[in-house]
Formats: structure tokens, sequence, C-alpha cells
DNA sequence: CGGCATCCAAAGTGATACTG
DNA sequence: CAGTATCACTTTGGATGCCG
């Protein structure tokens, strides 16, 4: 049983953040800075299905920490980007990255 | 293809820490402040098996993240414990800890 | 005590095709 | 364009039992 899993708020990241496409999503969201369309997503993550953006997609919108809005125009076209929630997700995943590549650079793990 | 999953640093410590009892095992060693037997773990988490234990154990252990030690006495014993590299995850760890407090107290995400 | 071997269930991911 | 629907596959987690 998960009993308590989500007393814990570190596991709480965790599970909105766990997700094969979860960050690289949220990083280029983060760095181009505006609304992205969703066909500019699927062509930014190359080996990504429409399927599971969608999914995941879906999750971060639930979570908060993305907004997703539909322009039903001649074009159909939907734009998501990141909350002021998401957005503040950069602190400690700054940190994060820092830690990370320390740790790839001390010869951390090997693939 | 995974192609660059782990050119992310970001990416890299999810992995080093995705894995259902991690972060469980990572507060238990961190919270005790010195080593723990195996059996003071498996008594700890309830709701654990002693493969997958060991098998999470294993996995820290090859990231460098916890210490094995293992004193082949007239009783076995075994006792893990965070190395510095492991100790030093705290800092993001913290951060994470207090964004997650905030999200939860904010209505983040109801299960 | 501290495991490992088997077998199995569930979750996550993906390829492909179809739709308003 | 931005999705759904289906089906298949892979990965992860777990129950149980045996062992030095």
């Amino acid at each position: 049983m998960p009993v308590q899993r989500n007393d814990c708020p570190v596991e709480v990241v965790f599970s909105i953040l766990s997700g094969r496409w979860k960050i690289p999503i949220y990083r280029y969201l983060y760095k181009s800075n505006k609304p992205a369309r969703y066909s500019a997503l699927l062509r930014h993550l190359p080996a990504i299905s429409k399927k599971i953006l969608t999914e995941q997609l879906r999750e971060l919108e639930r979570d908060g920490i993305i907004e997703r809005t539909s322009y039903p125009e001649p074009r159909p076209r939907v734009e998501y980007k990141l909350t002021a929630h998401g957005l503040s997700m950069i602190e400690f995943l700054d940190k994060m990255s820092e830690w990370g590549e320390t740790y790839m650079l001390s010869g951390g793990k090997r693939y």
C-alpha cells in the first residue's frame, strides 16, 4: 500500500515531475519563455508520440504547472505555458542541475 | 530512443532518485544520522519487500549515494549509510521539500 | 541476518491509425 | 492542428519461498 506516500513533500514533487518527458517539456517551455504550440513541442521532442505528449501535458496541467489555452480559430491552435507556480520550480531545479553537473563531471554515473 | 536523455543534469538526478523507496530510504538514513542495518530499514519501511529493498540499496550504492559495509561476524550484519556525495543532495532536497510543502498547503494536488 | 530466484501484476511508454 | 483509440511492449514493483 502506498500508505502515506504523499505525506512527504519531496515525493509529491517527484510524482509531479515523474514522466519520461516532463523535464524536457518544462525545459522547453522555460527556455522559450513564451507560450508554445502543441506542434512546436512535438517538433522539439523528436522521439515523443502525440499520445504521450498529450498525456504528459494533461498531467502537468492538472498539477498546476502549465496552462493550456485553446484558440478555436479556422486553423485550430493550442498553446501551453508555465504558470507562476510552474515557474517557481526553477529554484530547486537549478540546484538539482548544479548538483547533477558536478556529479557528472566527477565521473558520477556512466551509461 | 533515449537519445541524449542524460545530457540533462536534472534528468540524471531524477534517474538516481527514481524508485518507489529511494526517498524513504534516503530520509531514514539522513535522519538517523548513523549507519543503519538492513533489518532496521526493513522494519522502518513496513510495506517494502526484501527483494525490493535490496534492489534499491544496490542502485543507490552503485550511484555513489550510499555505502554498504558488511561485518561477517558470527551474527552477520550489514550497515548502510549516506556517503558525502549522498549527503550533499540535501541542499536541493531541502529546496524541493519547501516547494512541496507550499504546494500542498496551497491545495496543490489531491489524491 | 541478509540476501537471491521465480513468477507475476501493474504501470509507463510507444507505434500506428483514425478524427473533428 | 491537435488530438483519441487500440494494441503491444518494456520497465518497475511486489509476493513468496529458499539459502548460506
